[in-house]
DNA sequence: TTGCAAACTTACTTATTAGTAAGTATATTT
DNA sequence: AAATATACTTACTAATAAGTAAGTTTGCAA
């Protein structure tokens, strides 16, 4: 594949993680990359084009992710650590995840956009929902809620707080992930 | 004060929470009211300024209802209870919460709009950690984690169950508000 | 060496944006 | 009756946006 063509996937992604979708333009890739505006158009011919492939790339990133760590025995709590590492560093680099980057601007994006979108969360969710359920019944986990609900308000938790630290300064992030980890973990 | 004037902060308001800050414009207002563009910046010289100016009037809101219901004497569970019923008619209603649409997109506000919005975080998580601190002084709320911790957490599920709530279809968003509530409930 | 495709640039169009300056109608005050 | 303030409209400017059509360079294949 095109380095252009993958440096403009990475720079747009962080475009839409940092400033949001609609506040950044193919003269911020542009410039940034040192060519034109048309070269961006040579390879994404509209910005919904860029911003599905955006969400692909990321799709699959994640399913690589949990891929991998199924393939390489991981148990579901050291899954689970392994997926907040993720928001952690997020927080570190001050940027949000897709989800929470795009979801907000969903009445202004494309058909084909949303409808990727919406794909990554379910994914996100599903495997999220499976590994505190399958978690849960090898005594690992211990929550009282279903596995869906629990799974939604871990994922919401983390989501909205890459927003809120950006908001509220002295949050400490760690800590705040520790709180998530530690409301799983088992009685003695 | 003028009815037109208030109109087009409901208006904006209700524009921020469902587009987006950055997908709006004077045009949206002007023409749902029937005016032109140019009354809007006669009220609002800028979109900044109009910004802000919603976000004030938010402060202005939740103040007035936490100061209200104290007043009323509304023990903390109420007061939860009545918090949580914001975010339920938000859903219904298919918006976000301000502090959530506008969190976002921090990178391209004005600086008077982000300390506005910033100000209002700090003042909302004020009042609920001191609600739950206060609450599980009582013995009405019971919690392992640091009161301002917990309600991060509890801020941070609500702000973003709203968002994933647009994505994910299948969500049950009472039982999700329920969870939150019965997570906190004493053991008998 | 010619032909052709990939990877762009140049130069543009069209649409939309926030914002402004000057004018107008209406009601209120003096 | 004259002056003034309020609440706008008309008519625009300047900037920026996405997008396009046609041309150019470069490397490779026939």
């Amino acid at each position: 594949m095109s380095i252009t063509r993958e440096k403009i996937i990475e720079l747009g992604e962080n475009l839409i993680r940092t400033k949001g979708y609609n506040a950044f333009s193919y003269q911020d890739i542009s410039s940034e990359l040192g060519i034109k505006n048309a070269a961006i158009h040579y390879y994404f011919p509209s910005k919904e084009n860029l911003g599905t492939s955006i969400v692909k790339t990321n799709i699959q990133r994640f399913e690589e992710m949990t891929g991998n760590m199924q393939s390489r025995g991981f148990d579901e709590w050291h899954q689970l650590e392994t997926f907040i590492k993720i928001y952690t560093k997020s927080h570190r680099e001050q940027k949000r995840c897709i989800v929470g980057s795009l979801g907000p601007d969903i009445n202004s994006l494309s058909e084909q956009t949303v409808a990727e979108l919406k794909r990554m969360s379910e994914i996100i969710l599903k495997w999220l929902t499976d590994t505190l359920a399958s978690g849960r019944e090898k005594g690992i986990f211990a929550f009282k809620e279903e596995p869906q609900i629990k799974a939604l308000l871990i994922l919401s938790s983390l989501i909205a707080s890459l927003q809120m630290a950006r908001l509220v300064d002295k949050i400490e992030y760690k800590s705040f992930c520790n709180a998530i980890l530690e409301d799983l973990k088992p009685a003695e």
